[in-house]
DNA sequence: CATTATAATTGAAATTTTTCAATGTAATTT
DNA sequence: AAATTACATTGAAAAATTTCAATTATAATG
């Protein structure tokens, strides 16, 4: 995990004032003079795959903006069984819901390499007081969160596995932007779907054997939608 | 469906300033002077069991808090299918993703009597602009059906039948004010759990028979708690 | 109250999914 | 490059779930 500070007590927020991918992010509304109250330092922070970025339960500070990669949030059941909620990526927040609470739903795993920017909640409270420009910006996000959770139980909990598969592959496949995608684990496809990884494996492995899904480096992979939507 | 207007273009929204469930509403946290702002008429709206409220992809002009009774969102896949994606009663709104896009993403429909205050779009913009305190009243809102939603997700759409339709009772049961509460139809507990209304028919007389489900008057239930949990 | 319609239950067979154990493959370390 | 480790695949049997068809119970209607 390699930090960089972004802003400082006395440098404020100007380099998220012109962050590359501020039109992304929760300040993409900001003006000037709403970066100048920043005061608090912003932190760019690196994970390698498979990093803990806040576990469930943990008390929250921060909230985190995603500038590169994946994050997976998996939520466990009270019999030690779990299951992933969503996968964010960039522009999204990660512990929103951390704002009110101060407590973290879920546990928050990177799945690639991820670069985060780690707002101190006082930041977005601060901003919320002065710059009502940011409660769009949150709103959206809990929009986002919610059609994707939605989206998770009408499209990835129902139906035949082969159907789900190829839901979860097409939307992966959909919401990358080239042609390929970051292709899941088959225990993560299981946690997903809410399915055994020998289920997921059997359904891919026939997806490749069909020519519809190819693998490629860096788990990497590409598929027929065509193949798959029908 | 019975209309009464609450609020109207001169008499303001002073009904609403009384309401009984004020507290529980989004509106709990306003001001005389807020309500002073809202012309629009509010209406209080009675529905009998089964009514449609609103339809998935209508054009929305309002939100509707629940006064009393229960309401489910439904979300239809593209091939006809459809999943019950959340129960909500009294305080919860419906709608609230229509504040940003003007259309809805699901279909609303009642399950027993329900009162539904129908607020224009154009109140809650108002209030957005001059009462800070809404936000966070929506905030909390949106929170909540996130919460819902990842619940729905991992408690409901995962593990065995028997499991998810324990979860769900279990959850009905403590969501109620008395030791009853509102028990779904077999073909709803499916469409909840994903699953066929047989399976569910299946489980739930089981549960019958072992006496941890009582069925009462007026698709009520009672279940026996520390049964269901094991 | 009798009738009709709707919802719930049940059982047996078919299908789907999981389980369990073994093997194959790819990536990483030594 | 060999060894090790983690991940993916496969097959057969067991278990869970759906399907389909029939029956029973409950609610609604004239």
């Amino acid at each position: 995990m390699k930090t960089t500070q972004i802003g400082n007590a006395w440098k404020g927020a100007e380099r998220c004032e012109n962050c590359a991918i501020r039109h992304l992010v929760l300040f993409s509304d900001l003006q000037k003079s709403d970066f100048d109250q920043i005061h608090q330092p912003i932190d760019d922070i690196s994970y390698k795959p498979g990093s803990i970025v806040y576990g469930q339960s943990d008390h929250m500070e921060f909230v985190y903006t995603i500038r590169s990669g994946l994050v997976k949030l998996v939520q466990y059941l009270p019999d030690g069984n779990l299951r992933i909620v969503r996968i964010l990526g960039q522009g999204e927040l990660l512990g929103i819901e951390s704002l009110n609470t101060q407590v973290a739903e879920h546990k928050a795993i990177t799945l690639d390499p991820v670069q985060l920017c780690r707002i101190p909640h006082s930041v977005i409270t601060l901003l919320q007081q002065n710059s009502p420009g940011i409660h769009n910006a949150l709103i959206a996000r809990w929009q986002k969160m919610l059609n994707m959770a939605d989206l998770w139980i009408t499209q990835l909990s129902t139906g035949k596995i082969r159907t789900r598969v190829s839901r979860l592959l097409l939307l992966l496949s959909k919401n990358s932007l080239d042609d390929t995608f970051y292709m899941p684990t088959r225990e993560d496809i299981g946690n997903i779907l809410g399915i055994t990884t020998e289920s997921a494996s059997k359904v891919t492995a026939e997806f490749k054997r069909n020519g519809w899904l190819k693998l490629l480096e860096n788990n990497h992979a590409q598929v027929d939608e065509n193949k798959l939507e029908i």
